[in-house]
DNA sequence: TCAAGAATTGTCCCATTGGTCAATCTTTGA
DNA sequence: TCAAAGATTGACCAATGGGACAATTCTTGA
């Protein structure tokens, strides 16, 4: 988690992806220019090219960094995680975890999406994280019920996700990640409960 | 439905608000400049000032008519339904009609949503659209269930639609129509027995 | 028929931006 | 100590895009 960043080239890779993920926030894809991005670093455009081949590969780095705060935060969950149960809970919560689930982040996320259709690294980048988190709910939800309901409850699941974080990102009809919360827990906590009484009755 | 729009002023203007959407599609917004929109309109660039302002108004106007087709397909939809479960129905359906939820039409609305925090014109629509969606749903759900539940249905379902677009939009995880649907209804109709159930049995 | 107004085009301008590069300053290790 | 490697800067460039505008063509109604 505390990696070593001591040489130099990591610790301003580290700065100048930060900057560009926080210029992003406010400026969108097209605003955040390369000198804005140095700026809010306290360095020159120079710099920024000096360690990113280009606009496309310091962007990309940011979304990579981006991905793995969320992917460290459901890990770190997913740890403490024993039963089927609440390694979904794992799920959930990192991906509401306040440090992230905040309005500028998803507009920052939001961004980044809409150049995904013309940007094959950003595309593969999304997959990867949409991958992740459907094995990590499969993974559980393979024990409480079967196949196929297992694979629409993980869609739904993580499509409610995806919903919601949108909306985070819009100005109106953002719910507080309590709310958040709330709504995804009403909907897991009664679809659990259902499938584990069918298990056992089978009947109508 | 069938509008006149014999004026020359409207034509054009349809025209280019159309090309505008479709060349958004594929370029998003950054590569969506005015040239290629009157190229693909089949007009020149100086058109398109002539009848829109500047870019933001253009692009303002496309997301209005995009949205104007969406409202559409619900009202259509909303008209013939009878039972609250038939508008909900109809609110579900018009979201996923086939001529509008199709991954090039999903791209070209997550560039218009990327720009919705600094576009306030934007923003307004998106309120709109949210705003009437919500109502739509809780119109209907508000029959079928006490306000608390509804209002966390409404806001589940709206999610849901939302996350099933988003991810449309994205290469991986999209979930074509037929699916889309099956998920939809998986959800609201355990929802609408377990309420309805609870309706008349207020036991634990 | 013809003049006024609208439609349409192409040109021009200016600001911006991604990217290159040579020139400096700093660090470091031998 | 000093030279090589790396860090950093600022100037520069070519391309692009939004927007203004004058010029030209087309419509239309009196």
């Amino acid at each position: 988690m505390a990696g070593k960043l001591t040489k130099l080239v990591d610790i301003r890779r580290r700065e100048l992806r930060q900057a560009a993920f926080e210029v992003l926030q406010r400026e969108g894809m097209a605003g955040a220019t390369l000198e804005k991005v140095a700026a809010h670093a306290g360095a020159s455009k120079g710099i920024v090219l000096h360690y990113f081949r280009n606009k496309q590969e310091l962007f990309e780095q940011a979304m990579r960094e981006a991905n793995a705060n969320l992917r460290d935060a459901v890990a770190e969950r997913l740890r403490r995680a024993k039963t089927p149960r609440e390694r979904i809970a794992a799920v959930v919560d990192g991906n509401f975890d306040p440090r992230f689930y905040q309005p500028e982040i998803a507009h920052a996320w939001l961004a980044l999406c809409a150049e995904v259709p013309r940007e094959p690294q950003l595309a593969r980048i999304q997959a990867v994280i949409h991958a992740r988190m459907h094995s990590n709910l499969m993974s559980a939800l393979r024990l409480l019920m079967p196949a196929e309901a297992a694979r629409r409850t993980a869609l739904l699941i993580s499509g409610l996700i995806d919903g919601l974080w949108l909306r985070h990102g819009l100005q109106s009809g953002g719910v507080p990640r309590t709310e958040a919360l709330t709504l995804m827990y009403d909907f897991i906590d009664r679809r659990l409960a259902e499938e584990a009484g069918r298990d056992q009755s089978p009947e109508a």
